[in-house]
DNA sequence: CCCTGATTCGC
DNA sequence: GCGAATCAGG
């Protein structure tokens, strides 16, 4: 990929705007952000606006916390138990599972997934809201415990009237088309 | 480990 | 001019 001077003027203005070089050459395509990093030098535009932090996870935060609780002596009086199956049923239903902010209080988006995030789409992809689930996974496994429980189950079990039948093959193909998005 | 930009140097 | 490798740092 060659440095056209429609690229050179993304650069320029994606740089500009403060955005990181990885995230430039994501953006742009075709080059890394050494490739990026390189031609910012060439073009000697080395300082900018932003000092750089695309996304806040250079430093960790102070975290405010209150830390004041004589931590919990009272008897695990936690929530109820509800069997696993029951806890994904009710995800699935509820979908408050869903949702997991990054550390850097941001959602997980196509730019900033990572091969160690949960890749569970969330969200209307055609809607600029859509965003990953996030939450960490394990290297070469596509979605966290919890999602990959859900696209693995086989839904199967359970005797199912027709109509519950059918609602499963919909929300099966529903499924499938976020993910292919 | 994740990320950032900076620099070098063979191509 | 280009960018991978490498370095230094958060």
């Amino acid at each position: 990929m060659a440095w056209t001077d429609e690229r050179v003027e993304t650069l320029k203005k994606l740089w500009g705007d403060g955005l990181s070089a990885s995230q430039i050459a994501k953006q742009l395509g075709g080059v890394t952000r050494n490739a990026v990093i390189g031609k910012v030098h060439r073009l000697g535009l080395s300082g900018r606006a932003a000092p750089s932090r695309p996304a806040r996870h250079p430093e960790a935060k102070p975290a405010p916390r209150p830390r004041a609780q004589p931590a919990a002596p009272a008897k695990a009086q936690q929530a109820k138990p509800a069997t696993p199956a029951q806890s994904v049923v009710r995800a699935e239903a509820a979908a408050p599972v869903e949702a997991e902010r990054l550390a850097s209080g941001e959602y997980a988006t196509v730019l900033t997934l990572k091969d160690s995030m949960c890749k569970w789409p969330i969200g209307d992809p055609a809607d600029n809201t859509f965003r990953f689930c996030g939450r960490k996974s394990t290297p070469g496994q596509a979605y966290c415990d919890a999602h990959a429980q859900m696209a693995y189950q086989p839904q199967a079990k359970r005797k199912r009237k027709p109509a519950d039948d059918a609602r499963a093959v919909l929300d099966n193909l529903q499924g499938a088309r976020k993910v292919n998005f």
